[in-house]
DNA sequence: AGCCAGGACTGAG
DNA sequence: CTCAGTCATGGC
């Protein structure tokens, strides 16, 4: 663990939202739609999970008893545009197990270590889910997080120094962790991808008027 | 024609 | 425990 120096996150929010506008992610149209999206888009282009999901909705199989029912092999074909067909389609079953039966009451720590024991259900997509399909205020770390933090000299190891980072200097606000990890994603289409081009990018305004 | 996308699991060392 | 390999389609 090795910080370099802090960034201000409620600037970083505020120019982000000015500059982009409100994202409105993950706007299904239920909450058990939210949930498939979070396992089928696991390193995956958001427009092939839509067509995924698509499919899935034709054949009036986007509820639990339908992906229960369904088989296997099917249920892989359908979503094949989203890619990993086959280890995915096991997964929508088996986080639609623990769908069916979770318990809404309990708390979000004890949620998420349900998440994190389901087999192919990472620290991401349970994130994911608890966020955006339960409102729960967790904020979720991303590639392209890890990656704005790194370019702006924030070095951190696992993906819970990440996610205390955030949690850590922003109000507990399910709306705005919403909010701001859609915005990230947003900027790193833009700016921030795998190859560096941050020419542009208007996180270095930032920098530049907080020296003034 | 590569490179990349809103990751997670497995097995080797 | 770290980490390369694996899973796979579609858009640009």
């Amino acid at each position: 663990m090795n910080i370099l120096h802090v960034m201000d996150l409620t600037d970083t929010y505020n120019l982000l939202y000015n500059r982009f506008g409100p994202q409105h992610w993950w706007p299904g149209d239920t909450e058990y739609e939210i949930v498939l999206g979070a396992v089928l888009t696991q390193n995956t282009n958001w427009g092939n999970v839509e067509k995924a999901i698509g499919n899935l909705k034709q054949k009036g199989l986007l509820n639990p008893k339908g992906i229960m029912r369904a088989k296997k092999d099917a249920l892989a074909q359908l979503i094949r545009p989203s890619g990993y067909y086959n280890q995915k389609a096991e997964r929508l079953k088996a986080i639609t197990e623990w769908y069916m039966k979770f318990d809404r009451k309990m708390k979000t720590k004890e949620l998420r270590k349900e998440l994190l024991s389901i087999k192919g259900v990472g620290p991401e997509t349970a994130d994911s889910i608890l966020l955006y399909a339960l409102g729960r205020p967790v904020f979720v770390i991303d590639a392209y997080t890890k990656r704005m933090c790194e370019r702006h000299g924030v070095n951190l190891e696992t993906y819970d120094e990440y996610q205390k980072y955030f949690e850590g200097r922003l109000p507990r606000n399910a709306r705005k962790y919403n909010e701001f990890h859609a915005l990230i994603v947003r900027l790193g289409k833009d700016y921030c991808r795998k190859k560096p081009r941050c020419e542009g990018c208007p996180l270095e305004n930032l920098k530049k008027e907080k020296r003034k």
